[in-house]
DNA sequence: GATTTTGTATTGTTGAACAATCTATAATAG
DNA sequence: CTATTATAGATTGTTCAACAATACAAAATC
């Protein structure tokens, strides 16, 4: 369980500001897959009511980040390889959709270059974490080439629980790093207006992570085995 | 403003009652675009409190179908032209994936098979809102064929939305009639496995579709600007 | 008419209370 | 000893009252 944590910007009510700053704990892996989020616990170390805490969690249910379970109370979300299958689905779908409507000069398409040499230079340092940052904002920014905010949100709350899968992993380097080349090519077949060869690349890239995700998970599963 | 509603199955929490009961009223035009949702005046009806109801926005809003102001409290979404093309845009994504996705003698294939016939009998009867109902289940069970619940559950969502513009309509049988042979054509094309022609079809629905939706919005937005 | 001030209504939040439900522990039966 | 049942305690879901903060409406002033 974290310490106190500090709560974000306040132009917003209380309840979304806790519900953000218990989503980024989540994200950042600050609980474990399936621990309990005790209402009174909760609401005391954030300096909340219980209320208060009850609105945040509903919030963080509709994303899926929580499990509300009437009278038990609500639960960290742990995605495994069902819902590792269909997030990349999603992507497949969303992802495959938002580069064929590609527009040539899309200023998500500078967004993306610029995130590519970041983490190029990201990976020089070998600050895999970053890298990571960077290699997930890469795939947002390919979203926005659609302009589609509900398509964006939807995408945002996928790729939530796709952090939440890398949080219960060990060691998550080798999901980003080998994909910076791969991104940049990508960009460039986009740039060149080469839609085909952008989604050719955007498939193989899906593939390539599905799997690496999915071995990790079960890497995972086999060491909580032995564990137990 | 409507009577006191009648609450649905009780294995949920109260909460997520009155947002469900909410919800259909939101889409079936119980209440005017941007009217203020008073907490204590619906709180009161619902008979539940006012800490619940706002459990119940904080869910609604997560949904689109609720603005939740800060200070302010919360508004029926008024989606507007801008959301229209938006909510065309992720169907054409989504569905267009679905449609590729599709595998001979998915179960969805069926599904939509019998809806079609079931649009056939209400369009003899007359019942314009059944077959619009029946026409947005098709395209549900359409979305289905990739087997995607995170999809599925995005699809929803826009779809609501799209119940929330229809809702603001004085007139929607236009909307939904002239689509029953369409969509009859659309499943045989898929039945047949001829992807490629059904994927025209869809667009060719879903261009159509959006400019009549688009259509009867001016028209409506129009006879607004007379009353005033 | 436009701006400022004042009063009222509503929202956001808190905390206490209690019924209902679940979970953990203890007691009992086989 | 294991399995089942009963009991106690903890937690959740909901209600209610209260109050500070904010927004909105009405009144007063320029």
């Amino acid at each position: 369980m974290p310490v106190t944590p500090v709560l974000p910007a306040e132009d917003q009510s209380l309840a979304i500001q806790v519900a953000d700053r218990i989503r980024d704990m989540l994200i950042d892996g600050g609980f474990s897959p399936r621990e309990k989020l005790s209402e009174q616990q909760i609401a005391s170390q954030f300096g909340v009511s219980r209320n208060t805490l009850r609105e945040a969690f509903r919030l963080l249910s509709s994303q899926g980040l929580v499990e509300h379970i009437p009278n038990r109370g609500a639960f960290v979300a742990a995605p495994g390889e069902a819902a590792v299958l269909d997030i990349y689905r999603v992507r497949q779908v969303i992802q495959r959709g938002a580069v064929m409507a590609a527009g040539p000069g899309h200023p998500a398409l500078a967004r993306m270059r610029e995130l590519v040499a970041q983490a190029e230079a990201a990976l020089g340092l070998s600050d895999w974490q970053k890298v990571g940052t960077l290699n997930m904002e890469f795939h947002r920014a390919m979203v926005e080439l659609c302009d589609s905010p509900r398509l964006s949100t939807c995408f945002d709350l996928v790729l939530a629980e796709l952090r939440l899968v890398f949080g219960q992993l060990d060691d998550t380097a080798h999901l980003h790093e080998p994909y910076v080349a791969l991104n940049k090519s990508l960009v460039i077949a986009l740039e060149a207006g080469r839609i085909a060869d952008a989604v050719a690349q955007l498939e193989t890239y899906l593939l390539k992570s599905e799997r690496a995700v999915l071995a990790a998970l079960q890497r995972q599963k086999g060491q909580v085995r032995k564990l137990a």
